[in-house]
DNA sequence: CCGTATCCTGATAGATACTG
DNA sequence: CAGTATCTATCAGGATACGG
């Protein structure tokens, strides 16, 4: 480990790195696990409250509060949407916010990928475009980037898992 | 929101997304604010235990207790550090799989200083050898990578908050 | 079908006090 | 200086039951 502060913030002014970090003020938001799995659901595509509870695997009062949480933050949100034929529906999406939690989204998934999985990762990101795999990198280099509008998910159908891992 | 699966995998077999999901296995690991404070510490460069304590802010047995789960994770290890002239000295580091956390810490402070700070980033990033800032990007180009080792991190600056936004 | 109020339980954090 | 053992307070999460 090479990385190291040009000046030592604790050392000046009798205050800690920690005030005004911007990852504990994340972490304040994105604090439990049941947020971030909502959030997960809404990278996914869910929109539904039910779907979330049953595809996050939680309770309904807790994905009640965590979807309240993340509406607060201003990280989803509910649009009315009206579907041509039926009648109009209210339902959750990521605002601009929201969506920027892609980087963060997916270097998570990736370091599971890499740590935690035993063979290969069961879904892969693609461009939706192109269909070239996207990877988070950490760069100085300025390169065309791809925000969560231009997507695909596909599922690896060499992963191994299903319903025994569970 | 484009971003959609391929194939619905809720639509098979009866079996969820959540199922072997990488981020949902990362977020058991690092469940808590306390364990991703621990992990900015140690990618600040910090090594002793009191210094973990009083740099995150969080009380003795809070700090012993997340950084012995980071080791049973092998997110983090402690080694014998035997600096010249004066006796060894136990010390905490990152393990590789720690320091492949980097794209999350980045993204994590990323949209945090997005989003959530008032004016500048209180901390910027730089590859050490160029001063060159980094960022974390979704992009399927290959593009060379910094690793932690290559970073330095410089305080802006032109940060207000200090002392009296505690 | 979309939530929410209530109650209960388990995990997590701080205070305090103590050991190598 | 580097932890750990208790103990307690708080809080997130599930079960259950209920209203729009």
């Amino acid at each position: 480990m090479a990385m190291r502060f040009e000046e030592r913030l604790s050392d000046r002014d009798g205050w800690s790195i920690g005030d005004g970090c911007s990852a504990a003020r994340v972490l304040d938001l994105l604090s439990t696990k049941t947020v971030f799995l909502m959030v997960r659901e809404l990278f996914y595509g869910t929109t539904r409250f039910d779907d979330f509870v049953e595809r996050a695997g939680v309770s309904a009062p807790a994905a009640s509060r965590a979807l309240k949480q993340l509406k607060a933050a201003h990280v989803a949100e509910t649009v009315t949407y009206h579907a041509p034929g039926s009648r109009a529906r209210e339902e959750y999406r990521l605002t601009g916010a929201g969506k920027d939690l892609l980087p963060v989204f997916l270097a998570l998934m990736q370091w599971g990928d890499t740590h935690l999985q035993d063979g290969r990762p069961p879904l892969v990101f693609v461009e939706a475009d192109t269909g070239r795999e996207l990877r988070v990198r950490v760069t100085p280099d300025t390169v065309r980037e791809s925000t969560s509008d231009d997507i695909e998910i596909r599922v690896n159908p060499a992963w191994r898992g299903g319903p025994t891992s569970r």
